[in-house]
DNA sequence: TGCATTCAACTTGTATACCAGTTGGCACGG
DNA sequence: CCGTGCCAACTGGTATACAAGTTGAATGCA
């Protein structure tokens, strides 16, 4: 048994961690069963994320997390900057109390690095937004900082950031820096030169052609060309799919579930076999 | 029939307009009859609310909407402040698109200002920031936004806000004109100006003392002092109750209901009488 | 072989039955 | 007359049954 609470908890903390992809199918049996509640518990989870903007649901086919479109991808780094600068902008004193909770934060980000946790490393450097507003004292912009995180989270995976947490994380350590220091002019300047870091750090591709990606993931591969690495690619979740070298770039978020569609045993299945479910949901455990 | 979406804005558009106070109760079964469905779809209504923080839920006693604490008026008044300067702050240029329909706002705002519907002048009131966050090109502030405007609407109607309509609807016409010369730092210490002069009109005692609430609230009327009229108070929505004249301050949300305990007729009500759910609900209709 | 159609499995959507906690009136005892 | 405890009514909480729409695969026909 769990609340909707914290099944909502474990999805968003799944998606700031990387570990749910855009297009991930969130089934409400599925979930149900593994989170060992009724469909009702997992709806209300569900709604609560589709409130905040993290999942969609399609009518009568399913619950999904969100694919941001170009346009919500461009609002929601834009959402990120004002809140983010507004509210350093309008900082008149750092408080000695938050810049050690800062530096604690910095500390698990540090050795999130050096271990080899991808996901962890990745919920902290969203995380660490979060925590900056909470820090400078209003829980209200970090709770909806947080909804925008894990957005441009998704948004990351889903045009393939070339960005590093290594140079995210140096950067956090620059305007906390400057935070300590009283400078907070200089931590709007650094924090306005991550995001643009973050953000150039996309493929976004401003070309007019609707077919242009299209076009491009499907070109033939010959040769790897290899032209950049990409470090923080999400970890191989689904195994099978996609054997195409990394070095293409994917269309959409593959369907998630290349399941074999096999006659169901019958009505209902009592004994929850945990294969279907364990298989690509086990990010949430 | 209705869906729960537009339950939902029908409950957030009544707290713009005022007509739905801090504390006011939210049953699922009246909202059910009002609206004619079942209570699924209004529990849907209800969450969703209570994930934007406009609604509460207090386990098997009832929905109420909010009665935000100081702490949190606080935090609702920064938090507009950094969205809304931060969103002028990066502003570079403004579109003559924009600047058009923000006037066609404010054509609404005077003839609202100039009628006799207290309703729609606080939600158009409201609701021009939520518009000029659009008009900008960000609909996920705006949306965010939006709660956060009825936040501050529920925290004036609490706090017996003095602040009245006239100077709002002027403020909004110089922070527009501003935009359209185009001197957008202007707009910017514009709007500081009017959501300080909105916020300070807020009758927040930073007292220490806990009770100096109540002290207040329940010290004996002898003559009505009046030292300053209150012209934008709620609507006198609830005829009888609270019959101590217009001058004490009022202690919380007084109880909404204060209907008779009669025996119930039986096991369910089928024919729905309107008594119960039209007295203090149909601000919803 | 290729194409259209049918159909069964699977999904969410909604209503409802029942569970459980809270509350306030009322009766009873001091 | 006052205080206290009990009880019934009312609240939301949860699970479940059933309705309804979507999809993809198998099948039959040209």
């Amino acid at each position: 048994m769990t609340t909707a609470t914290e099944i909502s908890n474990r999805i968003i903390e799944a998606v700031m961690a990387q570990k749910l992809a855009p297009g991930s199918r969130l089934g409400e049996q599925q979930l149900a069963m593994l989170f060992d509640c009724s469909r009702t518990i997992v709806r209300e989870a569900l709604t609560r994320l589709s409130t905040r903007g993290i999942v969609t649901v399609s009518a009568r086919r399913g619950w999904y997390v969100i694919e941001p479109s170009e346009d919500e991808a461009r609002e929601a780094f834009e959402a990120r900057r004002v809140i983010e600068l507004g509210l350093l902008h309008q900082l008149k004193t750092v408080d000695k109390a938050a810049v050690r909770q800062l530096k604690s934060h910095l500390q698990r980000e540090k050795a999130a690095l050096a271990g080899s946790d991808i996901g962890a490393r990745s919920f902290l450097l969203g995380d660490f937004h979060v925590c900056l507003a909470e820090c400078l004292g209003n829980s209200l912009l970090a709770d909806t900082l947080r909804d925008f995180t894990a957005r441009t989270t998704l948004i990351a995976m889903l045009y393939q950031s070339s960005h590093d947490a290594a140079q995210s994380c140096a950067d956090h350590v620059r305007i906390v820096e400057a935070l300590e220091a009283g400078d907070i002019a200089r931590a709007e300047v650094l924090m306005s030169e991550h995001i643009g870091t973050v953000q150039s750090a996309l493929r976004l591709q401003a070309s007019s052609d609707p077919l242009a990606e299209l076009r491009d993931a499907l070109a033939p591969v010959h040769k790897s060309p290899g032209p950049e690495d990409t470090p923080a690619q999400p970890p191989p979740r689904k195994s099978k799919a996609a054997q195409g070298s990394a070095a293409g770039a994917v269309v959409k978020a593959l369907p998630n579930t290349p399941r074999s569609r096999l006659p169901r045993n019958s009505v209902s299945t009592p004994p929850a076999s945990p294969d279907d479910t364990s298989t690509y949901l086990g990010a949430l455990l």
